[in-house]
DNA sequence: TATACCCATAGACATGATCTATATCTCTCC
DNA sequence: GGAGAGATATAGATCATGTCTATGGGTATA
C-alpha cells in the first residue's frame, strides 16, 4: 500500500485532534506517544502542512488542521456507523431476510416459522415475495430474495435445494358430494365429476396432470384457479372436486366441511423445498432462518 | 495498532466492492491480487460476515456487504474530499489570511500586498480586523487572526515580531496656517497652535506624548479622533496641526493641501512590525503573505 | 528551583502487510 | 470435450514499516 495516505493515519488524527493530546490519543488506541506522534508527522509531511500546534498543554489543531478534521470527523463517524451496523447484523439485531413462495406455502408451512423467527430476532425485517416456482427461481437468480421455498422436484445446477416439508395431494369435496363419502374411486370414475385445479403453471397441478395421461386419461378441470384459498372455498361450496395437499385443508377436513374422495391409485408424496443460490453466500439471517426451519422438521439435503 | 479494525482494509473493501473484482482493486492500489483477497478476508473474519459472494468473473457484494458498502462509500468521498482541500490548501488554491491592524495600515501599507496576494492567489479568502495594537494582540493571542501588522515597539515574549516599514511621523498643517510654511518651529512653538491627534490608546500619540514630557512640557491636544483620514481631514481643513506619518499623507503633501510643519527636535522614525504567534505554526497563507511583504521591503526579524 | 507533564527524536525490533508461486474453479472458445 | 484465459484462494517467505524503548528539551506549576 505505497500509494496514498496509509488511512490508519487519519484514525491516528482524530484522536489526536480529538483528545487534543498526543498522549491521551496514544492511550485510545492502545499505543505509545511516540507512534502516535510520528504518525502525525506522516500526515503533516504528505500534507505538506502543519496539522497542529504543539504546546506545553498538548497539541491545538491549525487552521489546515481544522479543515481536515471537519471531513475526518465525518467520516470516523460513518466508520464508526459501519462497525456498529456490522456487529448487529453478526448478532442477528439488524437485517433482512428474503423469502419468496407461494402464498399457500406462507400460510400453512412457512408462517409458525416466521413468527419465531420474528419473535427471536425482531430486528429482522421480513420480506415475502409471492409467485410462481419459476418466478421465484428468478428472484433468487436475481439476487431480489435470500430463499425461495417450492415444491419439488427442481434440478437446477445453480441452486442449492434442501427438501424439507412433506406434502401429501388428494381429492377433497364438500356436503354437495357426500354420496361420496366412503367410496373409493377410479380415475376414469373421478372424472366424471368436475374438477377444480390449481393453474396450469404450477407443479402439482404438472403431477396429477402427468398421473392422468401416464394412463392415456385427459384430465380437463371444469375450473382452474390461482390461489389455493379459492381451491378450498369452491370445493366446500360443491362446484366440484379439488385437488389439493391434504396439509392445507386439516382444518376443513376435521369440521367436516370437507372430506377426501380417495382414489385407487397412490398420489405421490411431494416435498416443499427450500432453494437458494448455491453460488451466492447466504447471509446471516437466512441461514439464521434455514436452521429454525432445519430444527422443525427433518431436511434432506441434495447431494449433488 | 492492535485493537479495533485496520482503516487500511476499508480502503481495499471500498476499491473491490467498486471494482467488483480483487484484480481490478489490486492494480487500483497497486498491490498485488492475494493481499487484496487476504485484506478482504481479514474483513470478513472479524465482522463475522460474508462481506462478497465469490464468482467466476470477480466478486458481488452480499447484503451485508452492500450494507457496509453504503458506509464506507460515503466514508471513503470524504477523505478524498479532504485529500483535494489539504492539497488545495498547499497549494494556496484555497484557505483564508485573516490579518489584524489599524485602519490607516491597511490603507496606506497592506492595500498594495492585498492586491498582490489576491491576484496571485485568488482561492484565497481574506479577512480584515481592524483595531487597536492591544485589540490586534488579543486578537492572535485568541486564534481570531493569523497575523498583526502595528506599530512598533512590541515585546511580548508570545510574539515573533518581523519589522519591516519604517513610518516617520510629522506635523502638518493646511492653507490656514499657511505662515508656517518655512519654518521650522520648537516644541514651546508648537504647542501655541491647536494640535490635533490619534487617540490616546494609540502607539503613536504615546510616542509624541513622551517626547514632549521628556522636555518637561506638556501636550494637550485641541482635538483627539480615532481615524487617520479624520485627522488628515481636520488639517485640511484648518482645525490644527495634525500629528500624521508622513506616509500617509503623502498625497496631501504633493498636491499641496498640506505642508509639513518642521520642528527642531528630530522625531524618531516609526517602524511597524508583523506580528505573530511565535507557539502557533504559519498558515500556508499567512506564510506566502509575510514572503511577498518581505520581498517587498527589507524585514529586520527580531533575534529573541 | 524542582517537578511533572507534554511532545520530538533516534535507533532497535518485531509485527504483519505484501509478494511469489501455485492451486482451484468457472466460464469460453475451438 | 479439452484447452486456455481469467478469476479467487492458499501457503510460505520476505522485508517494509509500524511500534517500542530510551532519551532529550521545553513549558507550565508548585
Amino acid at each position: 500500500m505505497s500509494m496514498g495516505i496509509n488511512y490508519e493515519l487519519y484514525k491516528v488524527f482524530y484522536w489526536a485532534a480529538k483528545t487534543g493530546s498526543l498522549t491521551q490519543a496514544a492511550k485510545k488506541l492502545y499505543l505509545t506517544q511516540p507512534s502516535v506522534s510520528h504518525a502525525i508527522k506522516q500526515l503533516e509531511e504528505r500534507f505538506g502542512v502543519t496539522l497542529f500546534s504543539r504546546t506545553a498543554r498538548g497539541v491545538e489543531l491549525t487552521q489546515e488542521g481544522a479543515v481536515l478534521y471537519a471531513y475526518i470527523e465525518q467520516s470516523q463517524m460513518l466508520i464508526s456507523l459501519a462497525e456498529e451496523k456490522m456487529a448487529a447484523l453478526r448478532n442477528l439485531e439488524s437485517g433482512e431476510l428474503r423469502i419468496g413462495g407461494s402464498d399457500s406455502l406462507f400460510k400453512h408451512y412457512i408462517l409458525p416459522y416466521l413468527e419465531q423467527f420474528h419473535e427471536r430476532y425482531p430486528g429482522i425485517k421480513l420480506h415475502l415475495n409471492h409467485g410462481t416456482t419459476p418466478e421465484i427461481i428468478g428472484f433468487l437468480k436475481e439476487g431480489r430474495i435470500d430463499l425461495g421455498v417450492v415444491r419439488m422436484p427442481i434440478v437446477d445446477p445453480q441452486l442449492q435445494v434442501m427438501e424439507t416439508y412433506q406434502l401429501q395431494d388428494c381429492f377433497v369435496a364438500g356436503a354437495r358430494y357426500e354420496h361420496l363419502k366412503g367410496e373409493v374411486l377410479s380415475l376414469e370414475q373421478l372424472l366424471r365429476y368436475p374438477i377444480i385445479l390449481f393453474s396450469r403453471n404450477s407443479r402439482a397441478r404438472m403431477t396429477i396432470t402427468e398421473l392422468f395421461q401416464s394412463r392415456g386419461l385427459p384430465l380437463r378441470p371444469e375450473i382452474e384457479v390461482g390461489s389455493v384459498d379459492l381451491l378450498i372455498e369452491l370445493a366446500k361450496r360443491g362446484l366440484g372436486i379439488s385437488y389439493v395437499a391434504k396439509e392445507f385443508v386439516t382444518k376443513e377436513l376435521e369440521e367436516g366441511v370437507l372430506f377426501e374422495v380417495p382414489i385407487d391409485v397412490p398420489l405421490p408424496p411431494a416435498r416443499v423445498g427450500i432453494l437458494t443460490m448455491s453460488s451466492v453466500p447466504l447471509s446471516g439471517a437466512a441461514s439464521a432462518f434455514i436452521e429454525l426451519i432445519g430444527k422443525g422438521s427433518d431436511i434432506k439435503e441434495d447431494a449433488r
